[in-house]
DNA sequence: CTTCGCCTGTATAACGTTATAGAGCCGCGC
DNA sequence: GCGCGGCTCTATAACGTTATACAGGCGAAG
């Protein structure tokens, strides 16, 4: 079908292994021999097979980057940065969309899949630190967010329990009291949205305010209808709170939009806060205040952690590794002067 | 590394072939011999490598789908559905971002990915018909969206200009009759805001409206900012609309922002409609009123059409295929009575 | 009894690449 | 004159699969 390497050495008479020296420059070639070569490439419009390329060397190119939903922003700006970083170091990054399934996180963990693809990155969810250890075969893999810790992996997240600190601190100085969460799951099976409950309870316990169980809302999944529900839940329990900090942007745009259909002010009766800086929430009515992790880091580190690990290089520096985040204010906890 | 055929064929004490036949069912393989094999399979743990099967087979069994912006949650829950339905056909869905540039659209097209991948899925937004026309080499290719038209390849869109039409006649049925435009592009390199704007005239003249250039605005990309950016030049112009149809709902988004920065209020001084049905319209304030393609059907088809040309299938019916779509009314236009 | 065809299985040649062993040539030093 | 190392380049064996040609056995048809 294609243009091949045999194909060009016979236009220009010579043999197979000195053009494919020509195209990855193992060996030296003469100045005069490469000339011919590459004149040869250029008239027939050669590229090579990848196919056959990674066969004999074992490498695909590819490497996956799986998470729970496309659909969350926050994934999908972390994709566009990712899939950019992967193209620089010559890798086609594939997506995949584990939908926050537990029996598709596993296939991709050691599956036949595994067999295409040179490594992972993966956004755990519904899977814990064991089977992560039973993991055997495979590439390397790299993983983001806050499902797993403590495995022989790379790892790249922000300091969840700092940042809930943050969130809360910035609530506590606008003079709020009664400041709810929004995204506990019920299982145990969404490890961060522990993680950000533990930082909410000690940021409370820090500034001196009272752990109560009901302003806690539950949810199953993170998107902005279960925020709306949970934010529903929380009203209906009678107690409304002053201030809501929720599991990610998502979440807190559900909120929103519950608040406002009950009634409520943003910020003047309940203050928001949420997580990811999604351009949703520079965008909703009230802007969302929110903390915003370097996604930037966060996708170029995996990306460079995950081939450095594929082309077997020493990689410097722990496995894992907390990037940084800031707060940024915007009206839904009333902006500090614009 | 991995456990090959030639594995699986000691162990079993058959050939070559008579594995892969077993595993690939291309020729019978009598019932003792194929439980011998199938049971070494089961113990070794073999999966085959895609890599040399498709060296071997001509395909890669990758399919590209390519989209101006990822981040656009239009195309992030169309890639959701094509990934799902790309699987389902054994065949996986690689996401390739252009960033609406057309070097980056030009490359795909006839470019050295065409190498490793079988058939690509393009959206395509700076070229044109000369362009899709002056591609020689590649695999098959499917286009969606409005950006190209009359080309000897599958597309799947819906009828832009009767879309344009159902919007303008919804916002002329609640009263309103200075209806703006926005998403116009500057130059001709992006048709699909041809046909909107087209759709939006022809539809202004059957309701028997003037069509007024300073109702129509310009942008340069398609996102939120831009949204808001041209909403704020419309009204800066004095000649407040009492409506806006937007190109799609990011735009939308951006001018419901646009419109509360400046103190008016949706809908009563302004109604806004949008394309696209994505769900931050659905808890946007006030939600938005939208044009809903069938996001299903168009990834379906575009899949389906893909890999029916890869494997060579007669595909029955015409190239160019128009999916429905259907006007949900939210409050950007005042709710019917909910 | 042959011949044909079917059934099951085998041997082997690709697919396009890269890595390895080695061939030819030249110049240098002994 | 000869051995030796360095420089180019070639020939070829993999990589793991699938498709093709073929071999042997056996039953049915002639």
């Amino acid at each position: 079908m294609g243009v091949s390497l045999k194909d060009i050495a016979q236009r220009a008479g010579v043999s197979l292994a000195t053009v494919s020296n020509v195209v990855n420059g193992y060996r030296p070639v003469g100045e005069r021999t490469r000339q011919r070569v590459q004149q040869a490439i250029d008239e027939l419009g050669y590229s090579p097979n990848l196919g056959a390329r990674h066969l004999r060397r074992g490498r695909t190119g590819l490497i996956a980057l799986a998470v729970p939903e496309l659909t969350n922003p926050y994934f999908a700006e972390l994709a566009e940065i990712a899939i950019s970083e992967a193209a620089g170091l010559g890798y086609t990054l594939v997506m995949e969309n584990t939908a926050a399934d537990r029996e598709a996180e596993l296939a991709l963990l050691d599956g036949t899949r595994q067999r295409v693809i040179d490594g992972l990155i993966l956004s755990p969810v519904r899977i814990g630190r064991e089977e992560v250890l039973a993991r055997t075969a495979g590439g390397p893999l790299v993983l983001i967010g806050e499902g797993v810790y403590d495995v022989p992996h790379d790892h790249i997240a922000i300091d969840n329990v700092a940042a809930s600190h943050a969130a809360i601190r910035h609530l506590v100085a606008i003079g709020r009291r009664r400041i709810a969460f929004i995204g506990a799951t019920a299982g145990g099976d969404r490890q961060s949205a522990h993680l950000r409950v533990r930082g909410y309870r000690e940021a409370l316990a820090a500034a001196g305010l009272p752990y109560r169980p009901l302003l806690v809302a539950r949810t199953d999944a993170f998107g902005r209808l279960d925020g709306r529900r949970a934010m529903h839940d929380l009203l209906a329990r009678g107690d409304r709170p002053d201030a809501v900090f929720a599991y990610n942007d998502l979440v807190a745009i559900g909120a929103l939009r519950a608040l406002a259909e009950a009634g409520h002010r943003v910020p003047e009766d309940v203050a928001v806060v949420g997580i990811d800086d999604i351009e949703d929430g520079r965008f909703s009515a009230p802007t969302l205040t929110t903390i915003a992790p370097d996604k930037r880091e966060i996708g170029r580190l995996a990306v460079r952690r995950l081939v450095a690990r594929i082309e077997g290089a020493e990689v410097a520096g722990p496995l894992s590794v907390q990037t940084p985040f800031r707060l940024i204010r915007r009206e839904s906890t009333g902006t500090p002067g614009g």
